[in-house]
DNA sequence: TATTGTTATACTCTATAACTATA
DNA sequence: TATAGTTATAGAGTATAACAATA
């Protein structure tokens, strides 16, 4: 009997149900999102760069590039389109005269915190089928994926 | 104290990790897969499709549509590219001229159980930290996401 | 009238390569 | 010589709208 094979068929199961999952999460986002009217397009990928900007404060172009792990040419593309929504900030460090500093506009810092808390609302929604020790479960079996990975890569 | 964002900011992480997940997934199975020298382009919407028509056999491009839940215009580009890269066929339909069926070619059937068994390979490995019993945990929670949905739309 | 799949067109995300300014 | 971010260019995936053929 072939046990790998039998671990691999569980094994891709589970990878498929991730994915699917992924995509009725976004799905569900994305409609959620619209129906917020905010004042700029916020697309998976832009909410993405937009939080961790947030988080960090102010940021390299090339930090976030590594942390979003993407090459700093999609960077480029995507804090033009967030510059002309009027969402972000780009200032020259002037530690590095090489280096461009990214923040967030006051227009998006009075919007992020609506942002936040829909996102929470719809997250809640998402997983309305699942008890707090679910969650938890959840929680715990999924960050195994990056126990032992380097900081930096967000994914 | 406001226990539904507590809620909230619990579901966000789950969320949360399960887009990383995704993410970490998709970069691992992609090296993997060029790794595998295949005689054709094989991207994640491409493999998806292309296991989608396996299963069927034959299929309409209006269903497939649905089934992978995008527009029939996306259809006939993804099936364009696989087209023109000699794994899948279209045929008319004989019960409906309108219609088009699509299949797999025979270059597409002898690469198909390569394909499928790297794919348990690759996932087995990516799942590697999980043991049987999580991994069966991880399979059931990530199933109640899509109890009591119609089972057409395949996400 | 409604459905199937197409042409025409466009947008977002992503990338590689060559280049400019600075370190 | 190496790094930060850009311009130039391109490809994949996705979509809307208008249309032709057929039901």
């Amino acid at each position: 009997m072939d046990l790998s094979k039998e671990n691999g068929a569980l094994a891709v199961e589970v990878l498929d149900l991730i994915f699917r999952a992924t995509r009725y999460i976004q799905h569900e986002y994305e409609i959620k999102l619209e129906s917020l009217s905010l004042p700029f397009q916020l697309s998976g990928p832009r909410l993405r760069l937009l939080l961790m900007v947030w988080r960090a404060e102010k940021i390299r172009m090339s930090e976030l590039a590594s942390k979003l792990g993407v090459k700093p040419r999609t960077v480029t593309e995507l804090v033009d389109a967030l510059e002309r929504d009027g969402v972000i900030h780009r200032i020259p460090d002037p530690n590095d005269r090489r280096a461009t500093l990214l923040h967030l506009t006051e227009e998006a810092l009075n919007q992020i915190n609506r942002v936040r808390s829909v996102q929470m609302q719809i997250s809640d929604e998402i997983l309305q089928k699942f008890s707090e020790e679910q969650r938890t479960q959840l929680h715990e079996l999924l960050s195994a994926f990056f126990e032992g990975k380097e900081i930096d890569f967000v994914y």
